[in-house]
DNA sequence: ACCACGGCAATTTTT
DNA sequence: TTGCCGTGGT
């Protein structure tokens, strides 16, 4: 153990909570302990973070070294170190900021032995854990038509992020259940003999592992003196427990997180971890961000009146300093064509008018979408980004060559072995391989020494063995060449001698060039991953594995930034991929009912609310502009859809929005009204209660003003009681109290 | 080993 | 409509 010499005194903290609103001041200077911070869009959650762990530093005289910070994404860790480092103006290598996995894996690298885990574990990344269950499948003779291997995996991964094993899984007459419970159970089984370790896997060991060892437990229990973790509401029930784990039962957990914006229950996240936080985590008090310093009133005051449809969540009412703003726009486009017309014309006024194309982004729902607003914006000359599809270390010429490089590191990996033995092609088949394969599992042997065997023993006869016999000369002879060399030029020799660049080359047209190139880019990407250390040898830690095998870990676990272009683009994404982001111009296009809501997800009245939350999710992007876009017709899978309009448009309050026609821009009907009975160019006569401004009624309970209409005695509110549902109420009538 | 064809399904995505 | 996957032909 280090000693960590004590702070010095009397320290000046000013630069932590200077310029920090009452609500973030509260959250960075809350008293040690349990705290859930709801933080509501855009109100500063990641300073509020970076903030508090200055402050447990410098403050609170905390040891840099017991701090923990937990993020769900690469990208998220990176940015909070470097704001950390930043703030506090010195590097903070003791620090363990990282991601779930990140964090999950460093531990099982450290403890490999109480994991019950082979040394030289390997990660498995999505594809390669599809395609492992794919063997499973051809092994158990399953029909992959009737049961198809995606499915299989969404079995078990959705098992695993529950925290069950095979052996948790009851017996079943359910044919499903059975099939995918004997998936389950061989995958499990060539896990654990192969030393293969999935993502599920990581965080489901590591808590399994800290479980069943008390004295491991015990030592991270006491290191761990304060953990933050960001984004909450996207923890699934493995994280939830491994906190609780860690946590014990002293209060130093502060969960940041925002309800509205839990868009990912469909791949295990539990919003419910967010008030179980309350009941179980002692003494957790609750503190509201609610400013917001992205969006205009009126965005906000949609967003709110939005949100507060959702039964159950954590009460919060986004607010600004700033002005209403432009209305929202709402667009009722012909066809799917005509609405990208439509936000193309709009984007170009954008552009012509001084506008940042890369402060315009276009979402919608489902990637199928793009393809349209794609075009439209091809023809109309305005260059644009689209987000999601491939990431570099997901492309298939790169876990080529890392299956390569994962080679020369170790020649047992049959993983990788698997994918290079035949790429580019030298006459290994299949029918080849299921020899080794069936050698290997017969005598317990990696690949590598059954093609070995195979080879000697004369198993493979003529070009097969020859074959192979050559593939293993050289692996072997480049792992010999390469020993000595840095990273990157390791990476550089093995691509080289793998014969990948020639194979590519021959590629005709762009397709191989555009490969090349990324192989060239894995040759910098090693050159930098060199330069830096992710996480610096501490204390008592075990010296590091190679930096090959460091690299080739840190590669499993970031697929590495999305494709950029470089310049000035308009944005094009789907709303998940839009959180935590932010533009001045949002459109959201698609506003349909059966797209969004998506049919399928709109059966399940928690799939609504998910589907709204993702609605206030898109909204809350917007700084000043936002467009909502629908068409009445739309052509999806050859075919035309009819959809009305989202009701997620309906249930805006009107008068933020004003409707789009073609002859310019006209109000609604009853905007107009109301506008119209209130005298023409009178502001607006306020209605003493806000949008989103909670209220208890005796009869109903509590619940959040949706919107109001009419003015004086006549004024009506429509409220959303959590009991009753949404009433319409007389103001002057309905005994309303304002809560807060 | 490679290509061409037909059948089939078709949210959302990070690690 | 697209694109993926498996099959069957060369």
């Amino acid at each position: 153990m280090q000693l960590w010499a004590s702070q010095p005194p009397a320290l000046d903290v000013t630069h932590i909570i200077s310029g920090l609103n009452d609500a973030q001041r509260q959250a960075v200077t809350a008293p040690l302990g349990n705290a859930l911070v709801v933080a509501g869009a855009g109100s500063g959650k990641t300073r509020v973070l970076v903030h508090r762990i200055a402050w447990l530093i410098e403050a609170e005289g905390v040891s840099p070294y017991g701090v923990l910070a937990v993020t769900f994404t690469n990208k998220a860790a990176a940015e909070m170190r470097q704001r950390i480092e930043a703030l506090l103006s010195v590097p903070v290598t003791a620090l363990w900021v990282g991601t779930f996995h990140g964090i999950a894996h460093r531990l099982l690298r450290q403890h490999w032995q109480e994991a019950g885990l082979p040394q030289n574990f390997q990660i498995l990344d999505a594809d390669d854990q599809l395609r492992l269950v794919k063997r499973v499948m051809r092994a158990l003779d399953m029909d992959d038509k009737r049961w198809p291997p995606r499915q299989a995996v969404w079995f078990i991964n959705g098992h695993k992020d529950e925290g069950r094993r095979v052996r948790d899984l009851a017996d079943d007459d359910d044919l499903f259940q059975q099939t995918h419970k004997r998936i389950y159970a061989s995958y499990e089984t060539l896990c654990n003999e192969g030393g293969l370790v999935d993502f599920a896997e990581l965080l489901l060991r590591c808590l399994e592992c800290l479980r069943g060892d008390e004295g491991l437990l015990a030592h991270y229990r006491r290191r761990f003196g304060q953990i933050l973790v960001d984004e909450f509401q996207d923890t699934n029930r493995i994280q939830y427990e491994w906190l609780k784990l860690l946590a014990g039962d002293i209060g130093k957990i502060m969960a940041v997180g925002d309800d509205d914006q839990s868009i990912y229950g469909w791949r295990g996240a539990r919003i419910e971890n967010t008030q179980a936080f309350l009941k179980e985590f002692d003494g957790a008090v609750v503190i509201p961000l609610e400013q917001n310093y992205r969006s205009t009133a009126n965005i906000l005051d949609a967003a709110n009146a939005l949100i507060a449809r959702n039964g159950m969540r954590l009460p919060k009412t986004l607010w600004t300093e700033g002005g209403p703003g432009v209305p929202i726009k709402v667009y009722s486009a012909y066809n799917d064509q005509d609405e990208a017309r439509f936000a193309t014309e709009q984007i170009k006024d954008l552009i012509d008018n001084g506008g940042a194309a890369n402060g315009i982004a276009v979402l919608y729902r489902s990637n199928a979408q793009s393809r349209v607003l794609e075009e439209a914006l091809l023809r109309a000359d305005i260059p644009f980004r689209i987000y999601g599809g491939f990431r570099f270390f997901e492309r298939a010429e790169i876990k080529d060559a890392l299956a390569y490089m994962r080679l020369v590191q170790n020649r047992h990996a049959d993983i990788a072995f698997e994918r290079a033995v035949n790429t580019p092609s030298r006459g290994i088949g299949e029918k080849t391989l299921e020899t080794l394969r069936a050698l290997a599992r017969a005598g317990a042997l990696s690949l590598w020494q059954a093609g070995k065997k195979a080879v000697h023993e004369g198993t493979l006869k003529g070009r097969a063995a020859a074959a192979v016999a050559e593939f293993l000369k050289l692996i072997d002879e480049i792992a010999a060449g390469v020993a000595e060399l840095p990273l990157h030029e390791l990476a550089a020799a093995v691509i080289e001698a793998s014969g990948l660049i020639a194979h590519h080359g021959r590629e005709p047209g762009e397709r191989g060039l555009a490969r090349k190139e990324n192989l060239e880019e894995l040759i910098s990407a090693a050159r930098q991953f060199s330069g830096e250390l992710v996480f610096p040898l501490q204390d008592a830690e075990q010296p590091a594995v190679s930096e090959l095998e460091e690299f080739l870990d840190q590669v499993a676990l970031d697929a590495g930034e999305r494709e950029s272009k470089t310049g000035p683009a308009v944005q094009l994404m789907t709303l998940h991929s839009a959180k935590g982001l932010e533009f001045p111009t949002v459109f959201m296009t698609g506003m349909e009912e059966g797209l969004f809501p998506h049919r399928q997800s709109s059966e399940k009245p928690e799939g609504l609310e998910e589907e709204r939350r993702l609605c206030y999710v898109g909204i809350t992007r917007a700084m000043r502009r936002l467009y909502l876009t629908h068409a009445e017709v739309r052509r999806l899978h050859g075919a035309d859809n009819y959809n009305r309009r989202s009701r997620f448009i309906e249930e805006l309050p009107p008068h933020l929005i004003s409707e789009v026609r073609l002859h310019g821009e006209v109000e609604r009907p009853l905007a107009a009204l109301r506008s119209r009975s209130s005298g023409l160019f009178e502001s607006s006569p306020a209605c003493p209660l806000n949008i989103g401004q909670r209220v208890a009624h005796g009869t109903f309970g509590e619940g959040v003003v949706l919107q109001s209409e009419g003015n004086g005695e006549r004024t009506r509110v429509q409220v959303h009681f959590a009991a009753v549902g949404e009433k319409w109420l007389m103001l002057s009538a309905a005994k309303l109290e304002a809560l807060d």
